[in-house]
DNA sequence: CGAGGCCTTGACCGCGGTCAATGCCCGTGG
DNA sequence: CCACGGGCATTGACCGCGGTCAAGGCCTCG
């Protein structure tokens, strides 16, 4: 179970997004669940439709999916970082995309269903999540720019200024189908640039 | 000025996404200020902060930014399709980015401010408001898959699919950009799929 | 110490880019 | 009405980025 302030570290970034309430967060605090994941394991399988959103509390998470056998890599969540599998819980179709621990992980689970059942009473709540959602989809569009009209090294170079916590801590096999590429571009391209 | 229920098919589709109540409706009726654009005519200019929230009512628009001295397209609207530059409505920041009539058309422009401000009085509003940003926001995912690990002519072939009123109706440079690939690639995909 | 996963490197090739010439369509003015 | 000009699309020649396939080195872990 949750200790009493565990918390406390998510609850102060969602207060810098979103001011919240002694009581809204006390409506919040119950439908968090800290759940541990090991390095590798699966924190949702492909197929599933998305009912939940998570956050990383500690360690990192990925979402991929299968293209022609292979992975493809999606997105990387770190601390306080938002989960979501947008184009399914917006949409209730099950998703083709997996979410995966890359490290040892907490990661705080919240029922989506209970989520916004609380919105009406709590539009701050219900401000907070939209406000989430839009810094997502900022940063999709930005990849989404960078994806259409950059080289694979001008992506490359964007990600080691803009995330170099991504090139530190993740396997390059992930990095590479991030970037669009194949794990052997990508190695030719971090060669040439010594 | 705008007559009885000129806007009607327009809030027709509103409450398809999110039922609005009578007094919704006449709320945002005021709000909504009809504007006549001929082809090629500049809707907003890059540089200026996205404040407006627009529809298009009749004809089509489009959303691009330059990237070296060359316009990259990023999407298309449709009737009753929303514009909105999300990366500088939501952050605040000004736009790199242009909005374009490609036909003459008429745009429902609001401002979103004022639109902002009747959220706390009507939440419907507000849902309704956020179930269009996130269906962008899963539009955008589909494309970021797209460009991500399909090839251009793979990618053409979806649109075809997909949005066929785009091939339609839209010049081919525009489409050229938009699928990440320049006109000459795209003349070429076009003339081997006969 | 061996096995397997991850990264690197080499050889080769094809998709899509650039540059440039040509054709086509359409609006404008003589 | 035709002549001209400009924008859009097509086509050809050429090239380089990034893909595939395969071999080899290096860790980690059992």
């Amino acid at each position: 179970m949750l200790q009493a302030d565990q918390l406390k570290p998510l609850f102060d970034v969602f207060n810098l997004i979103q001011p919240l309430s002694f009581q809204v967060t006390e409506a919040l605090k119950p439908l968090c669940q800290l759940r541990y994941f090991k390095k590798h394991e699966e924190i949702q399988a492909i197929g599933a439709t998305c009912k939940t959103v998570y956050f990383v509390f500690s360690g990192a998470a990925r979402i991929f999916y299968l293209k022609d056998g292979h992975e493809v890599t999606e997105y990387f969540a770190f601390e306080n970082d938002l989960i979501i599998r947008a184009e399914s819980l917006f949409t209730g179709n099950p998703s083709k995309k997996a979410i995966q621990a890359l490290e040892n992980s907490n990661v705080v689970a919240i029922s989506s269903e209970a989520l916004f059942r609380l919105f009406d009473q709590y539009p701050d709540l219900e401000k907070l999540f939209n406000k989430l959602v839009q810094r997502s989809y900022v940063e999709t569009l930005k990849r989404l720019e960078n994806l259409q009209f950059l080289t694979a090294e001008e992506r490359y170079r964007k990600l080691l200024t803009d995330h170099p916590e991504i090139i530190q801590k993740i396997p390059l096999k992930y990095i590479a189908s991030y970037l669009g590429i194949t794990q052997v571009s990508l190695s030719r391209i971090r060669s040439s640039l010594r």
